[in-house]
DNA sequence: CGCCAGCGGTGCGCCATTGCACCTCCTCGG
DNA sequence: CCGAGGAGGTGCAATGGCGCACCGCTGGCG
């Protein structure tokens, strides 16, 4: 409770992580610092706030936390059967675009395991076993950390696009939908006539961002498996296909010799074999014909 | 509990060390297994034996709870006031023969400090904030651990003691009283007519040894404190007083900053300065006349 | 051979903890 | 200027954990 309060900044927030009624909250922080008989927390209107004593203890109750965590990762990796749970992160466009077949098929395979799947748009900790399997995009040339273990499931591509019948009218200029740490490429521009606005949008999201140039907000840098799968986009004439970044597979040291964790990680390797062209930008989808 | 059950080896020692019923223990060990779906302990007839599994996470139970202890140690360390909880253990023999007015005095200074002795028959462990300070004999020239601070009160000193009549009568042999590491000296025999049988008489305790001493039951080496202020002790003549170690006064390194472990420290500092003589065997007690 | 001490296990009454609903207060925006 | 939303706080009913007393079992000892 105290950790999910800190993190949190409310005691409804917090309430929320451990899904239990925000009064239980009040009541048990109450209780640490009559225990501690210390102030812990500042109680502002804003929210709860570490005091100088609350935020003494913060290391160390993050590692009780993450020993409790271990704990179970231990517990679980001793666990040799089919059945159980299973929770995988991943970012929600592979989960959604790519992976969500494989995933359906490996859930009617093993219908006892109870697969839970967390997009991870904030990092999710695989090392106090958030989650058990992770995939992970590694942009550029990056390895994971060490105390997890990983296999490369190959590269992936990025391309330029933008929504198709933006191609045919060319009635004015697009803008550039960017993410939060792209630059407007200096060493190209649009082929076939179109012209393109000087300032930037920039989205925090590549969710958000993909949604943009669906709606024909502009011009997008998105995954080729992304761009290429949906009709609605095409490349943009002229655009480089580059490789953006590498595909992780993770796992924990106490759980990846676990069946179910081998089974997932045999079937998500698989299908990503599969997926090479597709992620490499090597397949002809809506638009990529005018490359 | 999981852990008090893991040392203590049944759930009624472990209820004990808790302060608790030992069905509280039974049905937590029950909801804890459950929650791991796993066997963490075999009930035999007798007593709870770790299983495989139970073995491998009483090392992070252990983290968890030292996480606990120290959080308590970094809180308590916070408090300047001149109240509240105050530990300390040193060894039995100190606190009943030597210390005890000085505790007593210190308790009569500020009542509002709630001090706790404890009498370290076992090894009582500072790190795990168990007590706060710790006074220790090292035997020989020894340092104490590194993460924890102590000042050296000085060396003190043992000689062998007999009960006072059996110098008078000399009717038989008597026998060496030795604790568990000891040897019969080979380098001196008692001097005025005394002899001893050849087989020791062992004891796992020096207060044990002591009381022994006390009953005529032999010759038995001891800390000159002790035996010099015993009137029914008397030195055995020609027997050697020698340094056997030191005494040392140790602080957890989170709290030695608190005011209550400052003026707990000063006070027992000062009257061990007082009671050097004793310590040394330098003071005319019950037998040293005879030395 | 029987007694007894110590072990784990369990039914019952009680109380602490929880969840729900509702409250006040503060802030922000129309 | 006021209403809506979100913050912390609280009374009430229910649930779950706790201590007590008691049970069956085993193993050692007179």
């Amino acid at each position: 409770m105290f950790l999910a309060v800190a993190e949190g900044g409310t005691v409804r927030a917090a309430a929320d992580m451990l899904a239990v009624n925000h009064a239980t909250i009040i009541r048990g922080i109450g209780r640490l610092e009559e225990k501690l008989s210390t102030k812990l927390f500042d109680k502002l209107p804003s929210g709860y706030k570490l005091t100088d004593a609350g935020a003494d203890i913060v290391e160390l109750a993050g590692q009780m936390s993450s020993a409790s965590a271990q704990i179970e990762a231990k517990i679980f990796g001793r666990d040799q059967s089919i059945s159980g749970p299973l929770r995988l992160t991943l970012p929600v466009s592979f989960a959604t675009d790519l992976l969500m077949p494989t995933l359906a098929d490996f859930s009617a395979a093993y219908p006892n395991i109870a697969l839970e799947i967390i997009g991870s748009g904030s990092v999710v900790n695989l090392s106090n076993r958030e989650a058990d399997v992770a995939l992970r995009v590694v942009i550029g040339n990056g390895a994971p950390p060490d105390n997890l273990y990983g296999t490369r499931l190959g590269g992936f591509h990025t391309g330029y696009y933008v929504r198709r019948d933006l191609l045919e009218v060319r009635s004015k200029p697009v803008a550039w939908l960017l993410g939060a740490n792209e630059a407007v490429p200096s060493d190209w521009q649009p082929a076939g006539g179109i012209t393109t606005t000087a300032t930037p949008i920039r989205f925090a999201e590549m969710r958000s961002q993909y949604e943009a140039a669906r709606a024909g907000m502009g011009i997008s840098i998105l995954p080729c498996f992304l761009g290429d799968a949906d009709p609605l986009l095409a490349r943009v004439p002229g655009g480089p296909v580059a490789r953006a970044g590498d595909i992780w597979l993770l796992t924990h040291a106490d759980t990846r010799r676990t069946k179910r964790v081998r089974l997932l990680c045999d079937q998500i390797h698989a299908a990503m074999r599969g997926f090479a062209p597709r992620l490499a930008g090597q397949v002809d989808g809506g638009g990529a014909e005018l490359a």
